[in-house]
DNA sequence: GCTGAGTGCTTGCAATAGTTAGCAATGGCG
DNA sequence: CGCCATTGCTAACTATTGCAAGCACTCAGC
């Protein structure tokens, strides 16, 4: 469980809760969790659940995903897209598609990474047609896994 | 800890991996979980942390999110017509881009209308390689998985 | 028949998460 | 000054997670 590096969490929670100007007290109490638990989440003692993240986040009425990414839960591109929240979310695809839609999207911003120009070229225009195709004719491959 | 109801995570893990046709142990050990821990986790006798949910959906080759996302961890509120907005709200990315993943979005949704929910199969992990590489390298013509 | 390999599960336990009771320090007020 | 409220933290404890050792079963091969 000492895996995961929870230091920034801690500080994080900490810096967050100075802000809203707030004591430990009053935010453990509002966020259901005892206060001792709380200064050693703070003090990166403990690495705390999901749950628990979810119930100070709630107190200190941030999202619970920023906590998740300090806590190493969630990978940061949640910071600062909704396109990976939303695709993981669309009941509507299977975990396959989800992962597909999530690669290719991220390929394409490290595309824009290297090049921030948009210029679009009929190259691109191709790739659309057969990224589409592609996407949809393996279905018919033999498994071999 | 029991206030989250985990029931579904358990039968979606053990679903998922009988798709992927691989044995408990099997998946335990790529997990590098126990396999008598994953057999309460698929029974619903325990509630694992995050940090065993990453383990076990990078070894069932899913998304660690649609895990958090059964498990209570990450909320279903993204709803399932996010995705388009949550694409063209992103900056990241240029118009082509957008309009291409947004179409594998569409083709992926029509895909499942006509044969809803088809459990993941490893075919699809090849899908998954050759739309990423077709989408990143137009140019290429050859296709073979 | 037996043996070996593989299967999922039981049981007991170590480690860690999270809580309770309480301490020491600080600040405000009479 | 003393008293009270608030503050963050300590130490002991409880609850739960996650693992190791092993069981009972199935199946294939001899």
């Amino acid at each position: 469980m000492a895996k995961l590096d929870v230091r920034n969490l801690g500080e994080y929670i900490r810096q967050q809760r100075n802000s809203a100007q707030i004591s430990l007290r009053q935010l453990a109490k509002s966020a259901g969790v005892s206060n001792p638990y709380l200064s050693q989440i703070e003090r990166g003692l403990r690495k705390p659940s999901a749950e628990i993240l979810q119930q100070i986040a709630k107190a200190l009425r941030i999202s619970a995903e920023a906590l998740y990414v300090q806590a190493g839960i969630l990978d940061e591109r949640y910071g600062d897209s909704d396109v990976p929240s939303a695709v993981m979310g669309d009941e509507a695809l299977t975990e396959r598609q989800k992962q597909v839609l999530l690669e290719i999207y991220e390929s394409f911003r490290r595309e824009n990474d290297e090049s921030p120009a948009e210029p679009a070229t009929p190259a691109e225009t191709g790739s659309r047609a057969r990224a589409a195709r592609a996407a949809r004719e393996p279905r018919k491959t033999s498994t071999t896994g």
